[in-house]
DNA sequence: GCATTCGGTTTCATTTCGCAACCCACTCCC
DNA sequence: GGGAGTGGGTTGCGAAATGAAACCGAATGC
């Protein structure tokens, strides 16, 4: 399979990773939540060769999940903004950040502190449950089958309800 | 700057990317989070070839995230498991899921369910704060930079404490 | 007029990918 | 014992993507 089919897997992953799996994706949306927003200051924060972030930021606008506005008449200037799909992959972010403060410490501590304005505190994210509001277990975590997979060989495999 | 050079940025992200961040990686610990755990299944359920297959999986293995074991004898045969390294994961792949059922629903709903054990009704996660428990609205969340980025360039872009 | 900045596009050598074919150890079945 | 089948890969090769640097053009700044 090429990876330009993989969005007709019946995966939401497959679907999102068809957006957003690209190595140098996910660098520039860091930096758009980081408040970047202009062509050269990607090229520059991310280390990406400049080909690369025209392409990207062309395709992440053609996904709707960065806005490209122009703000300036003279000389033209646009800018690149997230669009709500986009802010919405910040517990994406957070959740790949915290990873990597575990897992990949250098001894220095974290590179980045989230600080949550309404309670004053350094934190990270932690995935609670939509229904009972209790903090997850991944144990407690069981998969099935959902409607989008009915009928599809996939789902005896995941099994359903 | 070349792919391989960007684990020395100092950024949590950059750094989980550099083991995770690949196209296929993450499709493969969809899998492993599924029960998958043998090659041939990896392979025909990720649609991958096999080259990249087994490329994907020993870099995953090298870099702690799924452990290689021998489970029978006659005839020699692997699995691989994901360990505490790439259990901790877990938020990520939700994160990201949930994300694909929102933004890329084709009208049948989602293609899989999770089901939260404890309180037994389908959930996503929800990320709320480390701190104080309430539910995080990105807005509220401010970014600086930690004791990771003293004295370097970038610090004074974020704004320290 | 001349240099500089921003925001790209083009070119081209190097890597990586995707696919098919091949390999090997072992088991199953007759 | 011969042949087919299975699990778990490796190899080879043409096609596509990547990375670095050069180039471009409009609009200032001086």
């Amino acid at each position: 399979m090429k990876w330009d089919e993989i969005d007709q897997q019946p995966c939401s992953i497959a679907r999102a990773l068809s957006e957003i799996g690209d190595r140098w994706t996910l660098l520039l949306l860091r930096e758009a939540f980081l408040r970047t927003r202009r062509f050269a200051d990607f090229a520059e924060r991310t280390g990406a060769a400049r080909n690369l972030v025209s392409d990207r930021l062309e395709k992440l606008v053609a996904a709707g999940i960065l806005e490209r506005r122009r703000y300036q008449e003279r000389p033209p200037r646009d800018e690149y903004r997230l669009t709500p799909k986009g802010l919405d992959l910040h517990p994406v972010i957070m959740a790949l950040v915290h990873w990597g403060d575990r897992w990949h410490d250098d001894g220095r501590g974290a590179p980045v502190e989230h600080v949550h304005r309404t309670c004053g505190h350094v934190m990270h994210a932690e995935p609670s449950c939509s229904a009972c509001g209790t903090r997850i277990d991944p144990r407690e975590v069981t998969v099935r089958a959902g409607p989008g997979l009915r009928g599809l060989p996939d789902a005896d495999r995941i099994g359903s309800a």
